[in-house]
RNA sequence: GGUCGGAUGGCCGAGUGGCUAGGCAGAGGUCUGCAAAACCUUCUACACCAGUUCGAAUCUGGUUCCGACCUCCA
């Protein structure tokens, strides 16, 4: 048996052991969103992602240091202004540049935690970090892999692919990327269209500038990652993750820039989650093509029949690997939804459960699935988190779940070690590695129970007198309320759609 | 054009050189006054063309189609 997590890393292309640098501590840095708008479901994906992986390795016994950052230092729009996009939605919005980071940066708090995600250990933020930013810059500088023009300080990729080499983690070769580069404005007095800023001057109504030795301006993108992960992790450190869209320039240009300033090329392992797409093509916000996690958990958006609870949601994107595509539609989301929630029953009905021993009852073929099921939980996730196969265990042993309950199996053939394993992977795989939530549990009320028991009392009196027209009538009408009566065997169930 | 990744049954989606993914939907059955739930059984697969192999959907080469990145994006 493996019991070794494995990565694909994207700096070897390959499926490789992981090993942290100094076990049991893990150090692992995703790129976090810049806060200018509302973050959108695909950022979700990437964050839910990276929360199961924290919450895997956690379970595993690591210690994990996870640093995830804010942007609030905008970078430059599509359009042909080269705007600021933290500037222009201040501009919008007839405020201070901060209120907007502020306000963004607690709306994706609040998402987050809709969706159950792990608040980060650290969760630096680019403007807080101004002086390290300027000290990086020095440091490449006085490497020799940078240069001064106007006040701004660009990274000199031509020179640094000459002595190091550019390119390892995307795979491009420079005299490509020379060829194929486009004139953006504002970066006439740059010697190479390759090269990207470290520092930019900033132009007198540009609102976020600080002091620097070059004058007043703002950091470049990539500078804020490659210096908050070598403050907060060291220049060496485990994992570095991000979506996909990141691995190229801005991952590539972080390497860079951690070589040139220390040596190391920053994290070991690299991640990428893959994207969101709607109708096979990807969910962004430049596109345009997003909704944003509360039209989907109401609905409210032209392209969605309906909304769909947070849990619903975040099971649907495990039911993927991180590192697919996943797409979107209505059809998917509501198989997903049927599935969350019969995985919901079994562990209901697994918490219900209870063993008295029974050596005579014991069957060793029955107790040796069920640990090869639990054990297969293990697998699953140390094959790169393959969350999907995880699930797909879960669901095997929802079946023997069901049918102990059932007794259409007899509970009693397990062993007290053998049950108490399953219920703790089974609770533990949910609950603590998918962070997954019991959505039905939040109905009823006090009030609510005592009547739903006077309601089914009646029902059950009638039944006992064979009238069905009154119990079948009041089930009937409850079930206008959207509340969905069950006669089990032992007593009668109701729940709330 | 360059770089990278895909193509799996009605749908969503894992995985693998020979052995059931899983979920949703469909069919049959058990249970039930009926229904629901649950359980059991079951039907649809691995883009195309060559090659390697005892054996390939899985490896290799080619073809077609699709996507991402190459400008900010998770």
């Amino acid at each position: 048996m493996e019991h070794l997590i494995k990565v694909y890393n994207n700096i070897s292309r390959k499926k490789e052991t992981f090993v942290p640098i100094n076990s049991p501590f893990v150090g692992m840095y995703v790129c976090g969103p810049t806060v200018y708008n509302d973050v959108h479901l695909g950022n979700v994906r990437t964050f839910v992602s990276f929360d199961v992986i924290y919450r895997y390795l956690q379970y595993y016994g690591y210690k994990v240091r996870y640093v995830r950052n804010i942007t609030d230092v905008g970078h430059l729009t599509e359009d042909e202004n080269a705007e600021d996009k933290m500037l222009k939605q201040a501009k919008l919005m007839q405020v201070e540049p901060m209120e907007v980071a502020q306000l963004y940066t607690n709306n994706f708090h609040e998402v987050l935690y809709l969706f159950n995600c792990l608040p980060p250990n650290i969760e630096p933020i680019a403007t807080g970090h101004i002086l390290e930013q300027i000290e990086m810059t020095q440091a490449i500088l006085a490497a020799g892999f940078a240069y001064e023009i106007d006040g701004s300080v660009y990274f000199d990729v031509e020179k640094f692919n000459k002595k190091v080499g550019y390119g390892k983690l995307s795979g491009r070769k420079i005299e490509d990327l020379i060829a194929n580069t486009r004139d953006l404005d504002g970066q006439e007095n740059k010697r190479n269209n390759l090269d990207f800023a470290l520092w930019k001057k900033a132009n007198p109504e540009h609102l976020m500038r600080w002091k620097s030795p070059w004058g007043e301006g703002f950091p470049g993108w990539h500078l804020e990652c490659s210096v908050m992960s070598t403050k907060y992790l060291g220049a060496n450190f485990d994992i570095h993750g991000g979506g996909m869209d990141l691995k190229f320039p801005h991952h590539e240009c972080e390497i860079a820039q951690n070589q040139a300033a220390t040596h190391y090329e920053g994290a070991r392992y690299w991640l990428h989650t893959n994207m969101l797409t709607v109708n096979g093509q990807k969910m962004s916000k430049s596109l345009g093509n997003g909704f944003l996690p509360a039209e989907l958990i109401t609905g409210d958006h032209p392209v969605l029949e309906r909304g769909y609870a947070p849990m619903v949601i975040r099971f649907f994107m495990l039911q993927t690997h991180y590192s697919s595509t996943l797409d979107f539609s209505n059809e998917a989301l509501d198989a997903a939804e049927k599935a969350y929630f019969r995985l919901m029953n079994a562990w209901e009905n697994l918490n219900k459960l209870s063993l008295t021993p029974n050596a005579n009852l014991q069957d060793a073929a029955e107790m040796e699935e069920v640990n090869r099921l639990c054990e297969a939980c293990h697998q699953s996730m140390n094959d790169d988190f393959n969350t999907a196969m995880t699930i797909a265990n879960l669901f095997e042993l929802s079946r023997k779940i069901n049918a102990y309950n059932d007794g259409k199996l007899a509970l009693e053939s397990l062993d007290e070690p053998t049950f108490a394993r399953l219920q703790a992977t089974y609770n533990d795989f949910i609950q603590v590695v998918l962070g997954l939530k019991n959505e039905q549990k939040e109905q009823g009320g006090k009030l609510t129970d005592g009547l739903m028991d006077i309601i089914l009392d009646i029902r059950k009196a009638a039944r006992e007198n064979k009238d069905w027209t009154t119990s079948d009538l009041i089930r009937d009408r409850l079930n206008t309320l959207n509340v969905v009566v069950k006669d089990a065997k032992e007593a009668t169930t109701w729940s709330v759609n």
